[in-house]
RNA sequence: GCGCCCGUAGCUCAGCUGGAUAGAGCGUCGCCCUCCGGAGGCGAAGGUCAGGGGUUCGAAUCCCUUCGGGCGCGCCA
């Protein structure tokens, strides 16, 4: 429709430009049809007389009104007419209005999905958190963000994977791995102080437990042993980093090629109940990216070639990379004195891969306080001669959990995380997935855990599924009183949908595919929750006034053919949310 | 100190590639069940879009600045 009112504007521009009253013939870009807002302004709005009014030095609404002069007349549009400063707005018949129930009926499910001019080839990254233990509540809004934002790109068109980055090499792993082993030893019997910088989860013992079934005591050694040579504590007076280091060289030197069962049997354990908790939560991947399968040949090998393209260079035994080349603060040391690689160097190596695996475009959804880290892979890509616009950054802002109006405390310090499981067993799935993503993701968010649960109009998710439960429940009714919708019929009489709540759901069904389209373009979940609770508003607006189940059969069917529209519509909002559209409740 | 995000109704937030009278929910105050599910609907009150400058036909939206709030600035991962 849109397009049809751009070629006509286009054609009655060109006939001004012939009669010398505009310098040029061309549609400018500026120029946009849009939806309106008010209905009383029509059903499109364009604002093209007010772009061009410069131009033509002539006043906005005069050239609007010689624009509609030279409009090509058609049967869709029944009437135009210049408004406020110089919009043209344009209504649509009726018959145009109301086309779009058997659009939604024939396309179904498919109706919404976008068809872009091309689709891209994306990979998308969220959550990646650190396979050291459980989800926590502040995973949650990035895992349901990720994941629906995901799903609405999907749906818009674009060929999507979803990627969980895990982060199995690095001090952190070794520590977990450690303390598996201490507390497997303390299991065996042997007596020593817990370090204070392990590992402290009760999930531990657990894996120990495990340890010692599979493997009996061959992992075994002597307390003393192991702690021979290694520095005090901090509560001992000591360094805690240091003393954890300590154990874990004397964990890779006595236990030698064993070393990998307890880090390998935490690793397991933990990655497998992540990927339970997110599929729990209607979160899926594509791929579990493994950061020690970059080690080490495609870390040499990425390392290398920025070398060889003259983006690193050494400095007190280190290797750096000229990040700062590239916008970022300062240089970074990809590989130590040591020659140990930093984390930065699995990074380089890890966006090279994406790349090599033919991905178009990267998506990395981070949590904010991540958004220090996306100069730097800016630079990587552009060291690497990739362009900038193919490397996007969605940062989630921390989500606050209230309850009964006191915020929920949690402390990454104390130590005392909201597992995510628990959050969602509160409220459940279909809620956390909801109230995770209904607000814009750069705006810090109150999470009312409270309204989450309450089944009534306060809580949008639950006002949006009532929606369609109530549709479903209504064409029950209908066969059960042997008024099964007979859409054929319905079809046939959508004419007899004139009231202005009709017209309300019909506008609201039609935008619906430009309202997917604009919210995977600007990467904005929340608009479909926006949209999802208007429709659902003007639904049970209409429901309230007017009843389907009449005897005029006629009339009936009608109805029933927009309620079975905007059931679909709803089903297919709620679909790319990853929360369920119910029957009944 | 530097960088990123935010500041819109009493509260939580939409609206931001500049467009018409700045919207919604909650809360407050009224009203509506002989009814397809009241788990609902209708209405009222409520605003210096943080302050100040600028850009222009037009600014909540873009630019500058001040003030507030959040977060980040390791050879950690």
């Amino acid at each position: 429709m849109k397009d049809a009112l751009l070629a006509a504007l286009q054609k009655a521009i060109a006939v001004l430009h012939e009669q010398g009253l505009l310098d040029t013939d061309a549609l400018p870009s500026s120029a946009q049809i849009t939806r309106t807002r008010d209905a009383s302004h029509g059903d499109f709005a364009c604002n093209v007389a007010m772009v061009l009014a410069k131009a033509a030095k002539m006043p906005p609404r005069q050239l609007a009104e010689k624009l509609i002069a030279e409009l090509p007349s058609t049967a869709e549009i029944v009437r135009t007419e210049v408004a406020g400063p110089g919009f043209i707005n344009f209504y649509v018949s009726h018959d145009v209005a109301t086309s779009i129930v058997p659009t939604v009926l024939t396309q179904g499910e498919d109706f919404g999905r976008g068809k872009p001019d091309k689709p891209l080839r994306m990979n998308v990254e969220f959550v990646s958190a650190n396979p050291t233990g459980p989800l926590h509540v502040g995973h949650g809004r990035g895992a349901a963000s990720g994941a629906s934002l995901s799903s609405l790109l999907r749906f818009a068109g674009h060929e999507i994977d979803a990627e969980y980055y895990v982060n199995d090499a690095g001090r952190q792993m070794d520590i977990l791995g450690t303390s598996v082993w201490l507390r497997y030893l303390q299991a065996c019997g042997e007596v020593f102080t817990f370090p204070s910088n392990a590992y402290q989860g009760d999930y531990l013992p657990e894996m120990a437990e495990s340890l010692l079934r599979e493997h009996g005591q061959a992992l075994r050694h002597s307390a003393e042993v192991v702690f021979a040579d290694v520095p005090a504590d901090a509560p001992q007076g000591g360094d805690k980093e240091a003393h954890i280091d300590a154990l874990i060289a004397a964990a890779k030197r006595l236990l030698q090629d064993d070393y990998r069962l307890p880090f390998n049997i935490a690793l397991e354990s933990i990655l497998a109940d992540i990927r339970q908790d997110l599929g729990e939560f209607g979160v899926h991947y594509q791929t579990w990216f493994s950061e020690a399968s970059l080690h080490p040949e495609k870390v040499d090998a990425a390392v290398a070639e920025l070398t060889a393209a003259g983006h690193m260079y050494e400095k007190d035994g280190n290797v750096w990379f000229r990040s700062s080349d590239f916008g970022d603060e300062k240089d970074r040391v990809v590989r130590r004195a040591s020659g140990s690689y930093t984390y930065f160097a699995s990074d380089i190596a890890y966006l090279r891969d994406k790349f090599a695996r033919g991905y178009e475009h990267l998506l990395y959804v981070f949590g904010a306080d991540h958004h220090g880290y996306v100069p730097r892979v800016r630079a990587i890509a552009e060291a690497f001669g990739y362009d900038q616009e193919r490397v996007e950054f969605c940062l989630v802002q921390f989500a606050v959990l209230y309850r009964q109006g006191e915020k929920v405390q949690m402390s990454t310090r104390s130590g005392e995380f909201i597992p995510l499981r628990e959050l969602r067993n509160e409220i459940g799935n279909d809620a956390a997935r909801w109230f995770y993503v209904m607000r814009s993701t750069d705006q810090h968010m109150d999470f009312d855990l409270d309204l989450a649960k309450k089944q009534s109009s306060d809580n949008p998710m639950y006002y949006v599924q009532y929606a369609h439960a109530r549709i479903c429940r209504v064409l029950e009714q209908a066969q059960e009183r042997g008024w099964a919708f007979d859409r054929e019929q319905g079809e046939a009489n959508l004419g007899l949908l004139t009231s202005e709540m009709e017209a309300e759901i019909l506008t609201a069904l039609a935008a619906f595919p430009e309202r997917i389209e604009s919210a995977s373009r600007q990467r904005e979940v929340h608009n479909v929750c926006n949209y999802l609770r208007e429709l659902a508003a003007s639904y049970h607006s209409w429901y309230n006034s007017e009843k389907a189940l009449i005897e005029d059969a006629a009339l009936r069917n009608a109805r029933l053919a927009l309620m079975a529209a905007a059931q679909q519509v709803l089903a297919n909002g709620l679909r790319v949310l990853g929360v369920s559209a119910p029957t009944q409740m």
